[in-house]
DNA sequence: ACGCTGTGTCGCTTTGCTTGACACAGATGC
DNA sequence: GCATCTGTGTCAAGCAAAGCGACACAGCGT
């Protein structure tokens, strides 16, 4: 109602328009993955749902490999959004930050539609690749990211150590969705008290 | 995260990016009128802001007296939103819910630059007439949402007696925001006081 | 070996945005 | 009064993106 706080540099419309056309299809395909396999979700299939021709599809996104690629990059972004709240929710104290965090993310990974899908496993190894023998972009995106909010939100931290914190806090995260050993607030709480120690130290003596 | 709670039945791209395409240009003429009167905008300023050309607006908009016409129901439609939520979260007691959206809504009017930019009265009189003389589809609009937002809460109100009550309350809510007397929360209370007892003897006997 | 289905590609058509030009009306200056 | 300038609204031609239909190719089941 009031203006928005700061002008988010408006967007022209080819871009948001392009940007709209990859979402609306990715949106379709998560919609698909619902009720259906992803193996037996045809390329057809989503660009009807998404209401454009094939071609369309193939256009942006080069193939079925890639879009399932952008699928896995996307979910988990959205997956990166909620674990950046729950850090900057414990801004005063980085082990409960990360206890909050991991619990936020394996809550919502049990709860995720597209993760139960890869989980259950059946006709969706492909999509389960994306996020471990081809990960690699994602994993590198997601380490990138939770680094970066790290060292935001505690300044004695230094990048090296951040680093390698996030990659085997993506990683963690990554292994327990694909696999539970417990209720996610138990396994949070475990990682918390695995790391908490080096966080501490890191925070205390910074380095 | 979790999935959406209902799917929205996914909007196919055609639509989306026409739908993108008007709110980007109305958006972009929202921006020009936080600094510049309505007058001094002219339709290029506005198709460049929006990184279209002049005739995608013409097209999208027959004129500029029908962009104008958008923009002010567009607005209308935000003051709208606000007004029902206010509504939504009084449904025990009518007579407090209406001060609450009163409230709410002159508040925000207040508050809101393109507002602001007609009651302010410099170069803006023709925006000004589409709330006022030429205001019938805007008042008709506003009117009917209100109406079905108080038939949904109250479900012991009688429909012409709520139509009578929404459009006597949008224009009243139009003058106040056109022409204050005092601070808002003291108009709103002013404004419940005058119809309480029409509401509570409708909702009392059912008619 | 055969038909069936889905991926990926190609060329043609169609749609929609852009560009540049134009007529017209109101305002300003000489 | 006439000339100029600016902005509105319209037009035709150009162009890029999306749609449509057809095709080759690979995998799969019969």
């Amino acid at each position: 109602m009031t203006d928005a706080a700061v002008t988010p540099a408006r967007v022209p419309y080819s871009v948001a328009a392009r940007q709209l056309l990859r979402d609306t299809l990715l949106d379709a395909a998560r919609d698909q993955l619902v009720s259906r396999r992803w193996a037996d979700v045809t390329m057809a299939d989503i660009a009807l749902a998404a209401g454009v021709s094939r071609q369309t599809l193939y256009k942006e996104f080069r193939s079925r490999d890639q879009f399932a690629a952008a699928l896995a990059m996307r979910e988990a972004d959205r997956f990166l959004l909620a674990v950046e709240d729950a850090v900057g929710a414990h801004l005063d104290d980085p082990a409960s930050a990360l206890a909050a965090a991991f619990d936020v993310f394996l809550q919502a990974a049990g709860e995720n539609s597209l993760v139960r899908t890869i989980v259950h496993g059946d006709g969706a190894e492909e999509l389960l690749a994306l996020f471990t023998t081809h990960g690699e972009p994602l994993v590198q995106r997601a380490a990138e990211r939770l680094t970066t909010v790290m060292l935001a939100s505690w300044p004695l931290l230094e990048r090296p150590d951040a680093e390698l914190l996030s990659e085997c806090l993506v990683r963690l995260a990554i292994s327990y969705a694909a696999l539970p050993t417990g209720p996610a607030s138990m396994t949070a709480a475990s990682i918390a008290k695995l790391l908490g120690p080096y966080i501490e130290q890191l925070i205390a003596h910074a380095g």
